[in-house]
DNA sequence: GAGTTTGAAACT
DNA sequence: CAGTTTCAAACTC
């Protein structure tokens, strides 16, 4: 915070060191990366970057984010991106923001506080594309949404600190924040995008918009999310995310979010607008940031090119403590392994090694983005449902698959997001279920009630004719799997044959449990 | 803090 | 896809 205690430290230009041309002219992430530049991410880049803006003095300034670019159209240093029709900028406010919720115990004490979390998110024609494709909830009313389209907003902020040379062609987009109370919450998640569901209660969340409210005597809107869905936990962020005219003509470049800040409190950033010549083509936006466009359409500009605008952040967005630092080594920060990376943040004060999550790699971040991508759409997704698009609210999307850890610990990534272990998780030997002492509740975390107790039926199932049609060739797989690593590990652990077949039948339970509770499920849904 | 364990992510 | 390796966090001591 103390770094950022000076607001006009924080102005940024758009003087952000520029790529070479070489660096800009191919877009394609595989072929032909800019030299030094391993776009595969699959080595590693040169170490000896600077570990980032976060250290102090004037690189300390941003936390932001750098960010994207945006891209709109077809044309410029990235013909890779297939960029959207343009359509006016649609913003939502993510509702369901991702969270990241790993880290949260451990770092209580640490000052982190996700509640404090902002960032900005941009997302380019791809990403707009990309998420348009997996965002079904888009029909929504952008307004209800709290989308914000920052051409409806004044032309500057009162403080005059937004000079944009062409309102209109900026967009912003806020990510609401998290009450306190629920950001606190988060202990013992982990971060990975564990967004948890849990809790549904009505939410407030705040908004602010970059460069607008924080300057503000104005409080930050409120908007009630609940009817978001879940509110993510670790998240307060904002996430906003603003396009910038660019200096090429047809593009536009998007300023840099920056994650985890605290509204209002704390160190500013200094948001580095893309270089021009690499904003012109390409977005990179953290993959979280996907999540939170939940609307297709993707922003226009004009073709005009107006000048980079200035724009400065109240210290206020930032806290250098708001986020957990990672302390990656190999991996340049650069795949989901890092956790700041999966969450779309850009690290900052992390103990990272050969970090280029940060502004000085643009190039090299947006090719990670981009492969993330590619390989999953949904890499930079919360992971835990929001009760949209098919996924079930407050259920970790793929399940874990842990093995040795009974899903009791933060290893597993229902455990760390505070949810049990559902159907589809994969798990053996998994303890991650309520253990209420009613005898119902006595069931594994499939249903199914251990077997060194009375078998209990729950209600759902006492009921009702179970339906046994709906297994599906996955689910027999899928449990066959299981039995058989249960199998293994009774072999691995030495244990007699009656304790293994008291294991494997204890699994094959909990497999049938799932498998009715899925098709229950399945079946509530479609009344 | 060092070393081990763990399971997701990445790779083949 | 499945099997293996890599990775960084969680955990243990
Ligand atoms: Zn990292
Ligand atoms: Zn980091
Ligand atoms: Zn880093
Ligand atoms: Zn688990
Ligand atoms: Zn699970
Ligand atoms: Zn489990």
């Amino acid at each position: 915070m103390e770094r950022y205690s000076e607001p006009d430290q924080c102005i940024m230009h758009s003087d952000v060191p520029m790529l070479s041309p070489s660096q800009c002219r191919g877009s394609q992430v595989s072929p032909d990366p800019p030299s030094g530049v391993e776009t595969g991410l699959s080595g590693q880049i040169e170490p000896g970057s600077p570990h980032s803006v976060e250290e102090g003095g004037a690189g300390g300034r941003f936390h932001g984010v750098p960010q994207p670019t945006f891209s709109q159209f077809t044309t410029g240093p990235f013909p890779d991106f297939p960029f959207l029709q343009s359509s006016p900028f649609q913003f939502p406010l993510d509702p369901l923001p991702r969270l990241a919720t790993r880290y949260s115990v451990g770092n209580v004490g640490t000052g982190w506080t996700p509640e404090k979390a902002g960032h900005y998110g941009m997302m380019s024609a791809e990403l707009c594309s990309a998420v348009a494709s997996i965002t079904p909830d888009s029909e929504e009313n952008s307004e209800e949404k709290g989308f914000l389209r920052q051409d409806l907003l004044p032309e500057r902020s009162p403080q005059g600190i937004m000079d944009m040379s062409q309102p209109g062609s900026m967009a912003v987009f806020l990510k609401p924040l998290d009450p306190p109370g629920e950001s606190m919450a988060v202990h013992g998640a982990t971060a990975r995008q564990i967004l948890s569901g849990i809790d549904s209660g009505q939410q407030m969340v705040q908004s602010v918009l970059p460069g607008y409210m924080p300057f503000s005597s104005e409080p930050p809107f409120q908007m009630d999310i609940t009817e978001f869905g879940t509110p993510f936990r670790n998240v307060s962020a904002i996430q906003m995310g603003k396009m910038l005219p660019s200096t090429v003509p047809g593009l536009c470049t998007v300023l840099p979010h920056s994650y985890l800040a605290p509204p209002l409190i704390g160190p500013m950033p200094t948001l580095f607008a893309p270089p021009n010549s690499l904003s012109s083509g390409y977005n990179f936006l953290p993959g979280p940031y996907f999540s939170q466009f939940q609307q297709t359409s993707c922003p226009v500009y004009p073709d005009s090119q107006p000048k980079m605008p200035t724009i400065r952040f109240s210290p206020a967005y930032w806290d250098s403590k708001s986020r957990k630092p990672c302390s990656c080594t190999k991996s340049q920060c650069l795949k989901l392994y890092c956790d700041c990376f999966a969450n779309g943040d850009i690290c900052s004060n992390c103990k990272c090694i050969n970090c280029y999550n940060n502004k000085e790699h643009e190039y090299e971040r947006y090719q990670a983005i981009k492969i993330c991508l590619d390989r999953n759409p949904e890499a930079f997704r919360p992971k835990i449902g929001n009760g949209k698009r098919g996924e079930v609210k407050g259920r970790h999307n793929k399940g874990c698959n842990c093995k040795r850890s009974g899903c009791l610990k933060n290893y597993c990534e229902c455990y760390e997001a505070k949810i049990m272990c559902s159907s589809i998780c994969k798990c053996v030997s998994c303890r991650n279920y309520d253990e209420s002492p009613e005898p119902q509740a006595m069931m594994s975390a499939h249903g199914v009630a251990l077997l060194d107790s009375s078998y209990y039926i729950t209600a759902e199932f006492q009921n009702n004719n179970c339906p046994l049609v709906g297994i599906t060739l996955s689910d027999v797989e899928t449990t066959c799997s299981r039995l058989l690593a249960q199998a293994e590990e009774a072999e691995r652990e030495g244990y007699t044959e009656t304790q293994a077949e008291k294991m494997i039948l204890q699994e094959f339970g909990q497999c049938l449990t799932q498998i009715v509770q899925s098709i229950f499920r399945c079946g509530s849904l479609q009344a």
